[in-house]
DNA sequence: GGCAGTCGCAACTCTAATTGTTACGACAGG
DNA sequence: CCTGTCGTAACAATTAGAGTTGCGACTGCC
């Protein structure tokens, strides 16, 4: 599983940010979080902007342009963050119907999402748990 | 996330063989098993022989050969099916070394870690709450 | 009004993982 | 010896994510 940074990149950037604007900034550009991420601008500005739809971040064009936060680090949690960047589930049903003739694969599906869902609905509880907040404090306490 | 169909292949299997022996016969076949979830023997092979090395399974070679299950289905749970087929972390990483001269490109990964970590322990005790037995249980439940 | 810096977005390539397929040797019972 | 099935390697097909390039849009400043 896993060729999925996603989370660990949105949440690199969104510390990134906020330490930013602690420091006196208004706003930070992509090009700024990608040195630091070590990724390209676009990388950064497809996530961000896909935390802007979720209301995370802003951003400002022209002169002078760059993004800022929407909100205090404290009031995002990874939850957040999760659901602005992951489209789908979790695990995956079977790429193609099984055979609906066999009891099997007829109760299979039905049966393994449901208990899915419940797995992913505990994921959510422990996301929600931890805020950004809580991940920039982590970071800054990294042994030197 | 995910385009990763292997637990719940692999449940599927196992649910199949557990019945298909409740009907009183020794072995299942590769082949039986995926006309059932509808794909190829040898992604089934695959699948069963890491099950194999995780001592969920035994095969049997020359005339007469196939699949059994090695231990009662409420002895199996899910953890011990995802661990036995699921290779990696849940969340990976950035792919590259962020920088290590920024201080958020310094202390990310190791923030990240220790979340990461308390997260799938989470996911394991969600995962070794459900047994095989209780799966064919909610497979046989499925509504005609 | 023009210039410069940055976002917004589309299109494309590159890479990695999973799945699907084919092929063939190994094995064991009749 | 023949047959059916596993064991495994090799390769193609598919998919998702990440990386790149290009260019138009926007806005503050001169």
């Amino acid at each position: 599983m896993s060729a999925n940074s996603r989370l660990t990149i949105a949440a690199h950037a969104l510390a990134w940010i906020g330490l930013y604007q602690r420091q006196g900034h208004e706003v930070a550009t992509s090009e700024q979080i990608a040195t630091s991420a070590n990724t390209n601008p676009v990388v950064i500005r497809r996530l961000l902007g896909e935390l802007r739809r979720a209301g995370l971040v802003e951003s400002r064009r022209g002169v002078g342009a760059g993004w800022s936060l929407a909100r205090e680090l404290e009031s995002m949690t990874l939850l957040d963050v999760y659901e602005a960047v992951e489209p789908g589930p979790l695990f995956a049903m079977h790429r193609t119907t099984p055979d609906q003739g066999c009891v099997v694969g007829y109760g299979i599906q039905p049966a393994m999402q449901s208990i899915y869902e419940g797995i992913e609905e505990t994921l959510r509880h422990e996301l929600a748990r931890v805020t950004l907040e809580n991940v920039l404090r982590d970071v800054l306490a990294a042994p030197r």
